[in-house]
DNA sequence: ATCTGCGTCAGACACCATGTCTTACATGCA
DNA sequence: TGCATGTAAGACATGGTGTCTGACGCAGAT
């Protein structure tokens, strides 16, 4: 394996660096300074810095995608927001049921409290999860359409 | 309010403390050192003191319960499994989905791939909360049974 | 040609959480 | 009286995280 650090690694994605890509998703892509006015609304020389580090450790991670050939860098999101609750919800289960999702889900169930559409979109969903193959699973890692 | 360590603050269970909590969970009621012996095999008297010390964090934010009669005190768990994977969820929510549990779900439907009789069990489920008040959420906080 | 504004790069921090360990002291029992 | 075992309190190294500084490069206006 050539590269290391680029194989969708986004383990701990801390606050701040959330906060960033957060806003990389509302703005689909975007330089630094746009994402720093965003983040900081009162932004010194410094809050600047501060994002640009952000972003190099978010490039580190394989969350985002720079392009180097303009002047300005710009950036633009290499995973989406159900790529890291995903990795979260892993993580979670990892920690707390060796791995296995179904607690998690009877967790969700049990607790949050669905309206009926909700009901009844959930029970369709996990109908349609009946007859689909196995390969949905990296179809949709992938597929991003807008923001 | 009198007591500000002590209202289920369990925000924030470190690996180290979650070892040792599990520990507690397949133990029912131990002390420290049947802890540490599990946690710790080949335990010397420095490893003793840090389970000590996670014990006591664990006390601070409300996870444990001491016991300080005997000689040895005996810890009992405060959380269980359950309401640890419901806070960790919850806070998953709340960094990416605003609080709302629902994208939660509709990613593990999604992603984990259910047997037939997990499908089964998941509807029913969505089935029973349907019908049912609002008064099981608290309810089943404080139930713990057994270990 | 040079000055100035904006950008990048590399690295230095301060700060705090975490896991570990040491020491001093109290208690029960042979 | 001693010794093993316990608790209480805190020191400590380490690493992550967020922030910030300085050196340097490129574009465009004067």
């Amino acid at each position: 394996m050539p590269h290391d650090a680029a194989k969708t690694n986004f383990a701990n994605i801390t606050d701040a660096e959330l906060a960033v890509l957060d806003a990389l998703w509302s703005e689909g892509s975007a330089t630094i300074r746009r994402i720093a006015d965003l983040v900081y609304p009162s932004g010194t020389s410094a809050h600047y810095a501060t994002v640009q580090k952000l972003f190099e450790r978010l490039e580190a991670k394989g969350c985002v995608a720079r392009n180097r050939s303009g002047f300005a860098h710009v950036f633009t999101a290499a995973v989406d927001r159900e790529d890291v609750i995903a990795q979260r919800l892993r993580a979670v289960a990892e920690q707390l049921c060796e791995g296995s999702m179904t607690p998690l889900l009877l967790q969700l169930v049990h607790g949050a409290r669905l309206s009926a559409d909700e009901r009844a979109a959930l029970k369709k969903l996990i109908d349609e999860s009946d007859n689909a193959p196995a390969s949905r699973t990296s179809a949709n890692r992938k597929g991003r359409r807008d923001a």
